[in-house]
DNA sequence: GTCTATACAAAGATAGAC
DNA sequence: GTCTATCTTTGTATAGAC
């Protein structure tokens, strides 16, 4: 049995898995901060609490602990457009999005940050991805949404520049949120801040889309 | 005279000033996409034509050249800002706010980025400016908004979430423009497709805080 | 699995000639 | 102002003992 059987319930495999998620967690907050180059391994070695020889054990160079985060907040990051729903009414599925999607930036804002340098970068790591999966998602998606406004039951809007105005709008509260706070002063952790966000967002959109 | 004096127009001071403006631009390419410690000075040098000693000669240090090149990205950054013209109707206000914001980032995506990224590390060397000129700013056209909310020229929406909505769903094709090329197929560079983003960014927000 | 010691490479910065 | 050569630091990664 190597270090590889993740799924073995075993007491040593426990602890390792147990070792490399605070690896993984403590590499996610340096990198979403620092960037791939910004970061030494040191620090995260530090952060996680185990020394910089053990990591590199766990983890044998440190793009491979790159893409193993990046791996892991592709999910945070797909969950609210994989839980869109096409049962509901328009109006309601987009809220619900909306709220989904703010929830993501304020309980992982380090996925979000480090999605977005990604992006900057032009997705070295993540253009199958982009490409592949999201992109048949994404197709899905719009085309419920071109079905909505095919049908009447949505004022005519582009599924793509609706989509994107709904990521910007949401993401920017974690990408952005030193800007955010300089600003107001509020952070989304702040309950009532992020109550008016989600309200705020979501009553712009729905107007902007709402038929009439 | 030093090579400081950069308003003199000599011969000489006219071939340093354009040097160090190729260093900048080709700076402002490289650290914009990679970040600065993603960024080799080779790179940079190699890019602007000059040798890399004589980079270092020009600026003293890799942080000088980025604070330079940060400097100078600023004021394009805030340039649509100050040009939010309160005269204006406030639909017409934003909708020109909006459009010239696009055109920011179709004209100059890579300020736009790197902007983004300070933002993501925290903006460590734009804190200053976000919490005074930046901040300053945003309360005049902060207020001006709140007084057209007060006046009933426009429906109640906070200032912030708006300016925020603006900012962000404008960046974003600047920002994710690998994201949003993978899933249209399109850049701003296409005229078809800017305009279909203006038009869409507009109408959105418009309808979202339009009076009824 | 974990540690100490160390090899190795890359890149920022400087010295000094021209 | 520009170049060649070089110093120095830092950080990734490996070797090998325990």
């Amino acid at each position: 049995m190597t270090q590889g059987a993740v799924q073995t319930p075993g007491k040593r495999s426990r602890a390792v898995s147990a070792k490399k998620q605070a690896i993984l967690q403590a590499a996610l907050e340096t990198f979403s901060q620092f960037g791939i180059h910004g970061t030494r391994l040191e620090q995260v070695a530090e952060l996680s609490g185990v020394s910089k020889t053990n990591l590199l054990y766990y983890y044998p160079s440190k793009e491979a602990l790159y893409v193993a985060v990046l791996q892991q907040i592709l999910d945070i990051w797909l969950a609210p457009l994989k839980a869109f729903r096409e049962e509901l009414t328009p109006l309601l599925a987009i809220k619900e999005y909306i709220r989904l999607k703010l929830e993501v930036s304020r309980d992982y804002p380090q996925a979000s940050k480090l999605f977005c340098l990604e992006m900057l970068q032009g997705a070295p790591l993540l253009q199958a991805e982009l490409t592949g999966d999201l992109k048949l998602l994404i197709d899905e998606k719009s085309a419920i949404i071109a079905g909505w406004v095919a049908s009447g039951k949505l004022a005519p809007v582009d599924p793509h520049h609706l989509i994107f105005m709904i990521w910007a709008s949401t993401q920017h509260y974690a990408d952005f949120a030193s800007q955010v706070e300089a600003v107001t002063g509020k952070t989304l952790q702040d309950e009532a801040f992020f109550q008016s966000a989600v309200d705020n967002v979501q009553r712009m959109i729905i107007e902007g889309i709402r038929l009439r």
